[in-house]
DNA sequence: TCGCATTTTGTTAGCGCTAACATAATGTAA
DNA sequence: TTACATTATGTTAGCGCTAACAAAATGCGA
């Protein structure tokens, strides 16, 4: 910075109020600083002017650390989102969804002084953790917790993962659809536990038992564990319609049965959740529920750098119906 | 840090040894200092260490801004290796593919001063840049580019994607097909073109005529179409099987075969590149070729950290072939 | 016990930037 | 023109750490 200070004829402060957009610089001097910037192709150090300001203007992004359609997502667009407003971003991902594993992962964040986190992690131990350690900075976590205290620091901004179920639901229940299993997602997944009220709360509203069948994982092996042990039910005529908590496992269910020899949409409806690249390529192609991810991470990084204003309420984003061939009302014994 | 040494009783040179494990500490004052860190919850500042010592102990991943899985798989392990051996990861991925998206990218990096970089974004557009910039630290570059002058301070790591390419068609040839169709990838990706060339060479190899059907995108929907076009010549018996440049493409090409009424594999067979989780649950399950993502991002960030540790030459894996349900024999006629 | 090598600890300066204040240049009303 | 407000630029100090050197403490052989 002395070296272009030099060149332009003018003091190292000089040139700082340039790189700040300082309004009282005049512009001549302005112009001849920015020529000997370009000529010396000057780049300010950013480790010094975090010391000096105490902000990095790096926002820290911790998410899972697999390859989750939903979540990755969800971090390329709080990353582009972020870039946009000139931030830089540090990441880190968590081997293992404990206590312990968060806490870690959140100190490897704080350590680099980012000026905020996002967190693309919905797990009830990430977000335990989150509270426990109060951090000093402001925190906006992507996950459907709908029992925030009100004026708690920390953000939600998320998908309405329970209006989506119930979406999915009065979908096959409209199709005259009456037993419904779902299978639902591993615990401790906020996702997991929302869509489940959701699905609960439309069969409630309908008179019909909630039935549900747990799955091991988000996975596609766990959607066809549950589809070879659904299989039979569904032939037996005690089940017509399965909705799974995410197209993985709907994928995987899918398969199973189409191993048992059961026809879909005809012996039995499958509606997935997420809205996957593939989904509207499987045979069948998959009625499911969009998650907007792109719009929920720009959402997310939005309310991190907009600080105080306005309310605390969590900030909650539509899901959309995609409906799709592998639902169908059921068959008629 | 000042507070650590009062609290302790000795000199901030003396906490800042502790902390930099310098051996020249007796196991007493160590103790001490320890202790008064963990009492006053110190957390040494980043910023001001990386002015001192012009080292970030960052590392910069640049990425392409889509969600695939490769890329995506890539930057995991990477940032996970990268945490492991101590270092901080900041991502930045690119608006467009085109030489100042990839420059801009780079110097969005550099300006942090990061340690090195790792560019997970396999286009001759990013590689040009990089070669354009001429990068003070070192750059790990994850393409399979072949092409790479001796001596160039860049390294390489990646898949064999030729080889990959290879045993896919060996694998058709080997169950008797002559008429293949090649689905390639879009231009300025080194995968497709790699993929390109390992087809070429082994339906040379075999005496075969290598035809191409180039695909507008990585998508599914490419595949679809590029099916679309292709039933036709499979139902004339001029084409038996097809190795489709990636598993998206294959399996919009699965759908749009399974839409033309041709089963997979008794009327055609399909070979995909990847081995996307889903391969395994389409119907029929995907005859692919695994890249083991994480190994590449593992030894991507070995290679970077590595230093000048032994030969230039490019850091190449072996993909694996894995056979599944999507091919057989051809029909006879 | 002394003298010297070795280990341990302390002191000073500076990394490159910005904040705060000081000074100089300019504009404007009387 | 002068006096004073306003704008533009310069000077100084310090952010929190580590490198380099200085000084003190310790170990050890004679």
């Amino acid at each position: 910075m002395a070296d272009v200070a030099a060149v332009a004829g003018v003091s190292h402060q000089t040139v700082s109020r340039v790189l700040n957009d300082h309004p009282n610089v005049r512009e001549g001097t302005r112009v001849r600083v920015l020529e000997a910037i370009k000529e010396l192709g000057y780049r300010r150090n950013l480790a010094a002017r975090a010391l000096a300001t105490a902000q990095t203007r790096t926002i820290g992004i911790l998410t899972i650390g697999s390859e989750f359609f939903g979540p990755q997502s969800t971090v390329l667009a709080v990353e582009a989102a972020a870039r946009a407003q000139g931030y830089f971003v540090t990441m880190t991902s968590m081997d293992s969804y404990d206590f312990g594993g968060a806490v870690t992962a959140l100190n490897h964040l704080t350590d680099q002084s980012v000026d905020g986190v996002v967190v693309v992690a919905p797990h009830d131990k990430v977000t335990a953790a989150i509270d426990d350690l109060k951090l000093k900075v402001p925190v906006v976590v992507v996950a459907a917790r709908t029992d925030v205290p009100a004026g708690d620091p920390v953000h939600y901004v998320y998908v309405d993962q329970r209006d989506g179920a119930r979406q999915a639901t009065e979908h096959l229940l409209s199709l005259g659809h009456r037993k419904i299993v779902h299978v639902s997602g591993p615990s401790g997944w906020f996702d997991a536990t929302e869509r489940n009220i959701g699905w609960r709360e439309a069969m409630a509203a309908a008179g019909n038992d909630a039935v549900e069948f747990p799955a091991e994982s988000w996975l596609a092996p766990s959607g066809y564990a549950a589809g070879v042990s659904l299989a039979p039910r569904v032939k037996a005529g005690e089940i017509t319609a399965v909705f799974a908590s995410n197209d993985y496992l709907a994928i995987g269910l899918l398969r199973a049965f189409w191993e048992a020899g059961l026809s879909v949409p005809e012996d039995v409806s499958v509606v997935g959740f997420d809205d996957l690249q593939i989904a509207e390529f499987y045979i069948p192609k998959l009625t499911t529920v969009r998650q907007p991810f792109a719009d929920v991470g720009r959402a997310a990084l939005t309310e991190l750098l907009g600080g105080e204003r306005g309310l605390q309420e969590p900030r909650m984003i539509a899901p959309t119906m995609v409906v799709r061939a592998s639902t169908a009302p059921p068959p008629r014994n």
